[in-house]
Parts: C-alpha cells; structure tokens; sequence
DNA sequence: CATTATAAACATACGCCGTAAGTTTTCTCC
DNA sequence: GGAGAAAACTTACGGCGTATGTTTATAATG
C-alpha cells in the first residue's frame, strides 16, 4: 500500500522504437534474417508480436531501420584525411560491421529507403574523394568500384561453410576428398596447395583486393 | 472410343526435376526468390504443390539447383586464351546472368552446396589465371578479388529502384528534390552533376571497376 | 483527486507458407 | 491383364505477417 508505483503483478516495461531496432539486430545477428520473425521479437522483449507495431510500421521498415544502424557503426572517413588512407580505414570497418551483421548484405533495397546514417555515410564518403581530387564522375567511379568490393566480398565470405581456420582446414579437407579431382584439376590444386596450407583464413583476401582497388582508383584519378 | 489416349479428362502431364527448376528459375526471376512458393510453383506446373517433392528434396535443394542451373548461363573462360580478355569476357557474362537472375545474388550458401556446373566453372576460371602464369597463391588471390567484385556489383545494381535512364533520371530528380542538400552536400552534388546528366546509367560503371580490378591483377601477378 | 483522452499493450483471426503423412492414380514391364 | 513402382493428389499441422478489435496504462485537464 505504499508505493502504487509496484502494485501490479507485471509493471509493463514500455517499448520504444530502439529497444525493438536493438533486439531485431540481435536477433538476426544470432540466427539471420530468417531467424528473426514478429513472434520471436516479441518474446524477446517480452510483449505480444502485435505490440511491435506501435513502433514500426511493418517487417519492411524494421528491416530498413535495422540497415540504418548499423550503418552507423561504420567508421566515418574524415575529409581533411588524405583520401586513400580515410577510404581505406573506412573500407576495412565496413567489412568488419557486414561481417558482424552479415543478415545487411541481403537487405533487398538498401537503395530503395536509406535512412539518416545511411545518407550522412555516403555524404562523407563522396566527400572524401571530392577533396581528394577527384571529379564528380571519377567519384561516382570510385564509390561504385570500391562498395561493390566491400559488399562482395563480405557476401562471399559469409557464404563459406566455415570461420576459424581450424574449420576451413577441416572442411576443405572434406571438400577435397569428396571432390573428384580429375574433372576439376585447378580447383582440386587451389584447395590442396592454398586453402588446405597452415595459417589460410580467407578474410586475409580482403586488404589484397582492397588495395588493388585503391592503386587502381590512384591512377584513375590521374590519368584521362 | 477410338484412341484410349485422348480419354481421360486431364492427362495429366509427367514432372521431371530439370522441369521443376526451370520453372522455378523463371518465377523466381519475375518476382524474386520470395515469390516463389510451392504452390505457385506447383500452379505453374500444373501440378499440386506436394508432387514438386517427388523431383526436389525439399525447398533449399530447389534452389541450390537454381543456383548451380544459372551457373551454367555463365560463359566459360577458355584455358587457351590470354588470362585477361579471358577473364574479362566470363566476368561480363556473369553480370549479365546476375542481371537476369538477380535473385541469385541472395542464395545464401552457394558456397555450401556447389552443383557440377559450379565447379565446373570455378575450375575453369582457375585454370585461366594459372596457365596466365598466376601462383597458385595469386590465383587465389585474383578469383577472391573478381569475383567479389563482381558479385557486389551486381548487388548494387539489384538494389537501385530503377533500371532505365528514364527512371534513373525520374528517381534521382524526386531524392534530389526531397534530399535535405545543406546537411548532404556532397551527395547532392553527385546526384545533380552526375547521375541526373543525360546518358546516366549505373551498369555503365561495371567496366570501370572490373578493369581497374584486371589491370592490378596484372600488376600482381608480375610483382613480388 | 477524479475524469477523460490517448497511447500502447493484449487477443483473436485470416490467409499464406513449407512440408509430413497417407491415399489414389498412372505408368512400366512381364 | 495384373503386379509393383513411381508420381500424382489430399489432408493437416505449426509458424509466419499482420488486419482488426479490445483492454489497460499513462498523461492531461479540471
């Protein structure tokens, strides 16, 4: 009879369009964009799926919300950086958040509705190779040349059936002797000779193709 | 009473699996691999949804089927071609295919479960880099970098929300117009000096990275 | 403090999904 | 033409997104 304040049974803790962003983006980190359904959000933050909907207008836009977050763990490159430095800082966090969320590289239509950390992202971005010295149509070069790298790359690296270099050894071992090496001699010579050697981890393959680009984008800005 | 043939009402028509996936491939391609369900496969094929899983596993199979049937699309590089022209030549191809599959850039485990096609061409194209005088180590290292590339591409691509220049144009001008400028200067820019220019068009931008990414390639696989 | 309006929770229900299990039809081969 | 196998159909279940309607808790007003 003192406090009414804990008087009811269950005190309702109050939703906000965060705390369901947070837990959608956990839960899909654990177990995908198909692991994450209305029901088992709900659960999560322990109300019924229907509530949800106070805060979000449908699956869409909590998917589009949850893009846009994690849009804002990337690192932002800095305009007065020199711009390869900034770019490839940037880059390296990009992958590191997709590889994190890896669910954002099959978000449909990242283009279609791109929330504030989305657009202030690419602002920055295109603003970094503008004061790099490069034109308006070699920026839009640069910007298309160097994300579709970066979501590629990590789209390829969630796709391999393993992680730990541990696991790739083991499974490309499997791999190997399941595949009949006579009709695929390359193949069979790229695991055996590469992937199967101690100390292979395919996300080293990223700073290679990195800077390939970026040398690339060097003499593109400099040349024509 | 003639022909026993022509008796039955419906004569009902016999599935095959190579049926079921061309099929599927076709619906899948009208509206993406979330519109493709059992049962509008199975209407399409004249068939009840349950008779697909006398020719498929189950829905996953179906689609690693899919996934290995347009690898088959892809234009194999030939061993005895110069490396780049021959890299280049299956690379554009591979677009094209993702162009027209685009729902293929989202099969999450292609790596998981590769059909013959597939190894097929990975060999193929491992093959191209090796007799172009590539390490083995540097095969590895041009396969990750291109096909990531590329893959990405084709995922931004998928992504815009529009496909002709008449749209282009259209979009950008509504973003443009809705796009608070002062807060995203840059982009603003970019989006009024570049892509509202008449001629615009985002595939053009495949050739532009996919080079740079060949010409270091090149660089590559000479230096060291 | 009592009253009321509003926001946000809950509850129910619908049509669609993948597919397990069981049944019936059709084809193939002797 | 009859047996056995292959492939079709039928039914049903649990889970999905979410429309719709109801109840409860919070905030605003007198």
């Amino acid at each position: 009879m003192a406090a009414p304040r804990e008087a009811g049974p269950s005190p309702r803790v109050r939703l906000n369009r965060e705390r369901v962003i947070a837990a959608a983006v956990r839960l899909a980190d654990a177990g995908g964009l198909e692991g994450l359904t209305m029901r088992r959000l709900g659960e999560d933050l322990n109300v019924e799926a229907m509530s949800i909907y106070n805060h979000v207008a449908n699956k869409d836009d909590l998917i589009d919300a949850m893009a846009d977050a994690i849009f804002g763990e990337i690192a932002l490159p800095s305009h007065s950086d020199e711009w390869k430095p900034a770019i490839r800082k940037r880059s390296i966090s990009f992958r590191e958040v997709l590889a994190r969320h890896s669910w954002a590289t099959t978000v449909r239509d990242s283009g279609t509705n791109p929330g504030p950390a989305t657009l202030r992202h690419h602002d920055r971005v295109i603003g970094t190779f503008r004061n790099g010295g490069f034109s308006v149509e070699k920026t839009a070069h640069a910007f298309s040349a160097v994300d579709s790298y970066i979501y590629g790359f990590a789209m390829q690296e969630k796709s391999l059936p393993f992680t730990t270099p541990e696991e790739t050894a083991a499974m490309a071992a499997v791999m190997l002797a399941q595949l009949p090496t006579s009709e695929y001699p390359y193949l069979a010579e790229l695991l055996a000779d590469h992937v199967l050697k101690p100390g292979y981890f395919y996300g080293d393959e990223f700073l290679v193709g990195l800077d390939l680009m970026l040398d690339g984008l060097e003499t593109l800005r400099d040349t024509d």
